[in-house]
DNA sequence: CATCCTTGCTTGACGAAGCAACTATACGGG
DNA sequence: CCCGTATAGTTGCTTCGTCAAGCAAGGATG
């Protein structure tokens, strides 16, 4: 941006101090990066797929181990319609079985099956090591509790 | 991951500590939600994809405003057919001009034209804008020096 | 209880991005 | 100088994810 800096800045926008400037640069090529590895890395050694990862966990943690599709959907940062298809291929696998919702009949609940339960445990460790080794092993000297707090509200 | 964790850590795999936990579910979040949410702002203020974007951003910072594909994709953190693309798009909107490379005619520069100089112009206070709202705001009472550090190392 | 609107989810169509196959050029060894 | 191999980029095909339309069920209003 060094090109285009110089141009008076509009609309009060205060610009980016070194600090940030540095920040943003690398925010930028990790937006892209980061995820990519760490699917990459699943896919690789588990076979699984980060957001079929991301799915089978949510509903691990849910009570009764299932989700509407609305809130697995929403929890995996994905439309509704890309979870739906999603599912589709968990349930042709085996690991994931849709129910009726018993509250409101128009509604189903993606429920983890014990197969599902199984291939988490499995492929856990490969998403732990996946994020260690293209995040945290990075983040020396950096204060977690903060950043905990800062990802958070990003997360929001 | 709490029905799983407490399981056996195979490979000796180090667990992640409660403040890491809390880093890693929003990073899970945060790696799908950000790039999206900054895409979009783009797209609806500028009509301008991030891609497309980061890419005459990293030309106007290139010596002769030029790159190979080769670099611009990997400048983009995409790949080179991915690129292909994206300049093909923008040289159709007259921001990018191609010209063959003149110490190897197998390869051809990605040109930044005075036209995409002008759209760069334009677009950066969008693109700061949203990097603002979805990232930085959030990181209040980090180092931005250390955090500056560690995500270069990750983009690495 | 008939009608109308809303809501939850699925499906069709489409765009974006990657891989693999292809073309064109370069370069090294006979 | 010619051939085989390597490299730069583009294009065909596939996959994935979104939006918009459709369908089925709930809920309100007369």
């Amino acid at each position: 941006m060094s090109t285009v800096t110089p141009e008076p800045t509009p609309g009060g926008l205060r610009p980016l101090n070194p600090d940030e400037e540095a920040v943003a640069r690398c925010l930028n090529r990790m937006i892209y990066a980061l995820p990519r590895a760490i699917d990459a890395d699943m896919v690789r050694e588990q076979g699984l797929p980060l957001v079929e990862y991301l799915a089978l966990m949510n509903l691990s943690e849910a009570p009764g181990r299932q989700l509407r599709m609305n809130e697995l959907a929403t929890a995996c940062e994905m439309s509704l319609s890309g979870m739906s298809r999603v599912v589709q291929k968990l349930e042709r696998q085996g690991f994931i079985q849709r129910v009726r919702c018993e509250e409101d009949a128009r509604g189903w609940n993606a429920l983890l099956t014990d197969a599902g339960l199984a291939r988490l445990r499995q492929a856990w460790p490969a998403h732990l090591a996946a994020v260690r080794r293209h995040f945290f092993d990075h983040l020396v000297g950096l204060d977690m509790k903060k950043l905990a707090a800062a990802m958070q509200q990003i997360a929001t």
